[in-house]
DNA sequence: AATATATGTCAACATGACTGACGTAAAATC
DNA sequence: GATTTTACGTCAGTCATGTTGACATATATT
């Protein structure tokens, strides 16, 4: 079957292969995000006041050029949605003890209820596919995608990812 | 050291390990991305395009209906980014044999050249990541990601991504 | 002949990205 | 102590990509 395109050409299963695993990162990463983009939508929220709440929540403090380093967007696009997010109590700055200049961020009681809701849908979302994919198959699905992060800040993304 | 936070609660650790793997996805898909948007900023083109681009690439011939069924957009958002592909020559548009109302969707040989462009960055990033993780860990990975596909419609999704 | 389907299009709007410039307070350095 | 750098905020304007709802047209189906 794969033989009538690929003919001799020992480069044709590799190259397939690869294609349709690329595939299948973009629709997993599109079911994966859907849960709580609904969830969000009836807050008025968008992806991006997720990702706000999903940082803060995991690391109660950051300050803002740490916020923005991550989500590798700029000042200006963070501006507007971390202000909602303050505005309407999701979110709270407290001017940094040693740096007086930083306003670091924490979720409110509110905050960490809303993560704590969203987060979930996707936990378990995550936690049926791990359950039906076994043991080994979360090992290979974690080296994988560690190895898709840029090389560059690879160390500095894990390195955020487990310091906890 | 998990324990100063777990103290003795068993779910402390499952949770923290499918939080670490949400992020993990999170940057993967991040970097993942990164290569295609920046060759594709450089002809005016967004993620909308090479979406598009990447599709139609796969299924040549295909119809408008299941493209919009795979992206997941409305027809009105489709239609600008697939007006410009075709005005500017990267697709082209034939009337179907069997039903003449569908509008059968190819990659011109401009299209093919771009498809490539962008499509091999991609391939390499992953074969990259492929090569260093293993192929046990490639399966895993697959079975995982595919798990995270919305069972509703995952045979569908996989079928399409095997179904060469 | 009536209805359903595949596709396109118009108008209006929301979100979340961008750039560039400027301001302010605090820290760091000379 | 004065100067420079850093952390953050903000203003104004733009762009890309998504949305809804209504309507049009050609072709297929009943």
């Amino acid at each position: 079957m794969t033989d009538v395109k690929s003919g001799n050409n020992p480069l044709f299963l590799r190259e397939e292969e690869l294609r349709q695993s690329i595939e299948l990162l973009f629709f997993a990463y599109r079911d994966f995000t859907a849960g709580p983009d609904a969830i969000l939508k009836q807050y008025n929220f968008g992806r991006a006041h997720h990702r706000v709440i999903h940082f803060v929540g995991r690391n109660q403090g950051m300050t803002v050029s740490e916020l923005l380093d991550i989500l590798r967007i700029t000042k200006q696009s963070l501006s507007r949605v971390l202000s909602t997010l303050i505005d309407r109590g999701y979110i709270e700055q407290r001017p940094g003890q040693r740096d007086r200049r930083q306003r670091l961020l924490f979720l409110t009681e509110k905050g960490q209820q809303l993560e704590q809701q969203v987060s979930q849908v996707q936990r378990e979302l995550v936690a049926k596919a791990f359950r039906e994919a076994g043991g080994d198959a979360v090992a290979g699905y974690r080296k994988v995608l560690a190895g898709l992060i840029d090389e560059k800040d690879r160390d500095k993304a894990l390195g955020r990812i487990e310091r906890r």
